[in-house]
DNA sequence: ACCGTTACCGCAAACGGTTGCGGTAACGGT
DNA sequence: ACCGTTACCGCAACCGTTTGCGGTAACGGT
């Protein structure tokens, strides 16, 4: 660090008065008088005095800064949800510091620890791919650190999460296919583990079944939501399943999904529709354009922060609460069957 | 707060030594007994102890953390450079704070700001679309704290920065075009005033010109970035221009000019080649798969944080330097003329 | 026994800012 | 004049951790 900052210490003494009265008179406090104010405010412009937010955050033992960790911040869904929160992170006066997992459960234990280190108030989580073992989550709540999860959660976390219906969106999806013709409905999954693809797959199963279809585990096909095995999977369920109808489980694994269809030589929607979820802004720039489930991510994130701020401003623990936001369909060429 | 957190003063009180003794001896000092050590590191596990990283910054007058301020998360580039980043600094022993300004000039100043006043030691800055006035960069850079600039700057800034050679690239994609058949080529920009797009238009400009072809104003169309206004400008394009090739000066660029070109009938390359910049995933997957120029993101998050680091490390103010790095253009379907 | 050296701590101050409480001067009422 | 109240500060302790320096006991050499 090159030239000393200025500190409250520097206008103190230029003024012949006390840090105390420097620091009262900075915030506005009313037993300092007028003219004291003012030529403290002065100087301090001057001398581009800029407070020292680590001592602040120390003397009154308080951050007001939430630490939010999500899988992969270039996921259209995590960054407009982390835009969300931190426009009402900010709102509500309090700073945000951003880190993401990369999808490691690793990644995700080290993340929690350094944010705790510095001190934040509380978190926004939701859960990395690899992530099996829920033993810092635990270790959180024993602590009884704030805590939302959001979007992707674990049924053996006991914790406040705000998520969507996913077993509902997805059995929307599916039935619009049904609804549009498909006989064969095929289920592009992400990775078993994950509990938001098993629930999509859980209302893809009861759609089926409400229009008496029989549901096989065969009609299911596990990503590990990368590109690469996302085509190679698709391939597979053409070849094993040939289903004229994919429900895929995000806007991600369907873009992969229909260029593994294309290059196979089908046409979406006439040999194959497809349906997703997360309606990121490329779905309207594909063709066909891409008929996805919308979620309403800006809700999500303002809920979120006021779920959590609820819990950090107040002294006794709260109940665990659940909040489910509604999801739409959004209906494109991709699946206008007819 | 819930739960008084554990200090090194409880460790202290329970061992009956001094909180220095702690200190040291969780750092593993020699001049601490083995046995006193091991008796500090045994109850430090057994109560969870968690140092206080604000009270060892300040303590320290040190943070070693670097602020990171990029347009927008949600761009693949700035993602993929963000981990980069965090991988190096790591490694360096540095943490990373992460700030996005969504393009806005005002939100990159109050990042800068926020980010001072939490001590970070330097910035690693990539420009917001709206930045046109510089004083808060100036200011920084009088203040001597350490800077480096990144894929975005502007010339009216003297400091360290990481880039690629925009014109060069964007010659060689122009060129492409040129020898693939293309006779009347297109520029889809960005917004005048980002520097990245009108050097990525003087490659344009003189490939045209290696060849014979006169440019013109008219061949350039500004955009703002946004997915609606580019399928407008596109079609304006078209329009006025009607060009059978197009340099579009970013991927995300491009696929709003695919997909307004295809919604006007058009085969892609066949009456329009298309190629862009930044070589995101998404490119393979397109139908047709997009030509890209691709920048080695890896390589300059690497870059970057060891040109700041060096800044930071080292006593003396450095000179300023400018690292080129090279690029490389993918050609796919989406400029296979023949 | 005496003295020099070393091991092993503890005290106190520092980091930059906040805050409780008490001191003092001024003012007004009696 | 005296006393109660208020305005306007300053002192000192705090936050959690680090660090310079000095104190003391133990040990070994003479």
């Amino acid at each position: 660090m090159k030239g000393t900052p200025v500190t409250i210490k520097d206008i103190a003494k230029a003024l012949n008065i006390s840090i105390s009265t420097v620091s009262r008179a900075l915030r506005g406090m009313p037993e300092i008088h007028e003219s004291t104010r003012t030529a403290v405010i002065k100087l301090a412009e001057e001398l581009d005095y800029q407070p020292n937010q680590l001592a602040k955050n120390l003397a009154k033992s308080r951050t007001k800064t939430i630490g939010v960790i999500v899988p992969n911040l270039s996921y259209y869904f995590f960054s407009a949800a982390l835009n969300s929160i931190e426009e009402a992170a900010m709102q509500a006066g309090y700073s945000v510091m951003v880190c993401q997992s990369n999808e490691s459960y690793l990644r995700e234990v080290t993340n929690i620890q350094n944010l705790l280190r510095g001190q934040v108030e509380g978190f926004i989580i939701s859960l990395a791919r690899d992530t099996n073992d829920y033993s810092h989550i635990h270790k959180l709540m024993r602590k009884e650190v704030p805590l939302v999860l959001f979007d992707r959660y674990a049924d053996e976390i006991e914790a406040t999460k705000v998520i969507v219906n996913n077993k509902e969106a997805a059995f929307k999806a599916t039935e619009h296919l049904l609804e549009n013709g498909c006989k064969k409905i095929g289920f592009l999954a992400g990775p078993p583990n994950l509990l938001i693809s098993t629930q999509r797959l859980m209302g893809y199963k009861e759609a089926l079944e409400k229009h008496g279809i029989a549901f096989s585990n065969t009609n299911v096909f596990h990503t590990d939501f990368t590109q690469d095995n996302t085509v190679i999977k698709t391939l597979e369920m053409m070849s094993t399943l040939n289903p004229d109808g994919i429900v895929a489980v995000s806007d991600r694994i369907a873009f992969s999904a229909m260029f593994a269809l294309k290059q196979k030589g089908l046409r979406i929607p006439e040999d194959v529709a497809v349906v997703s979820f997360n309606n990121e802004p490329i779905c309207t720039l594909l063709s066909p354009t891409l008929s996805s489930v919308s979620q309403p991510v800006q809700e999500m994130g303002t809920e979120v922060v006021r779920l959590l701020l609820r819990q950090i401003e107040n002294e006794h623990k709260l109940p665990v609460e659940t909040k489910i936001l509604e999801t739409n369909l959004i209906v494109r060429e991709s699946s206008a069957r007819k």
